[in-house]
DNA sequence: GGTTGCGCTACTTATTTAGTAGCGCTATAG
DNA sequence: CTATAGCGCTACTAAATAAGTAGCGCAACC
């Protein structure tokens, strides 16, 4: 068994890389095309934007659409709502730190 | 209400900072000081390290412990909790890509 | 007053991300 | 045809971020 990565550890590392939760996120209603992409993260560079298309495929996170641009896998969506317990939270901290 | 900076892309921003995860992570179980939290990430740099734990007092996610060393705020606890169920996710996510 | 361990800074190097130009391809229009 | 427009994408350079290493100033203890 030797050296297994925790799960937790993997995802987080992938997740802390630059654009991606970002790409997810843009990708939430629906397919978009490369471009699309790009204009959605505001300008974000086809170098780092392909990169991380990739990163994504690789990890199954999405994929390219029959059709036109990329899409969400299952796995891809439901991490998006995993993600939403932590958008409530976001908020009640954001108001927190106005306070003080 | 001009250009309001919505709660989630500022923590997602802040989140995807190196470290800073692991950080918080590493202080679930009680507070450790700042050569503790070295060893508990492997060696991470003085500088990096030091960068982190300003960042995070600032952003009210940890503070200074009475006697000894960092600890997680209130906030930061709840941080901890609001990803369990990443956790969870992300084994099923690593099982699925080990399948193929 | 010498030693030990602490939090931390200063400095250099390596890695990651950003920015910009433009190529090769396909599809549609003139 | 050919031309022109948009696409996904690569190549290259520059800037920002992180890593690595040495060691300082301070406090506690002997």
């Amino acid at each position: 068994m030797s050296k297994e990565v925790p799960a937790i550890a993997e995802i987080v590392d992938l997740l802390s890389k630059k654009w991606v939760m970002r790409i997810i996120w843009e990708l939430r209603e629906g397919p978009l095309t490369f471009r699309e992409l790009q204009v959605a993260c505001e300008g974000l560079s086809p170098t780092v934007l392909n990169n991380r298309l990739k990163l994504l495929q690789v990890n199954q996170l999405l994929g390219k659409d029959d059709v036109r641009g990329y899409v969400l896998t299952a796995m891809g969506l439901e991490l998006l709502e995993v993600y939403k317990p932590l958008n409530h939270w976001a908020k009640r901290w954001q108001a927190n730190r106005k306070q003080k």
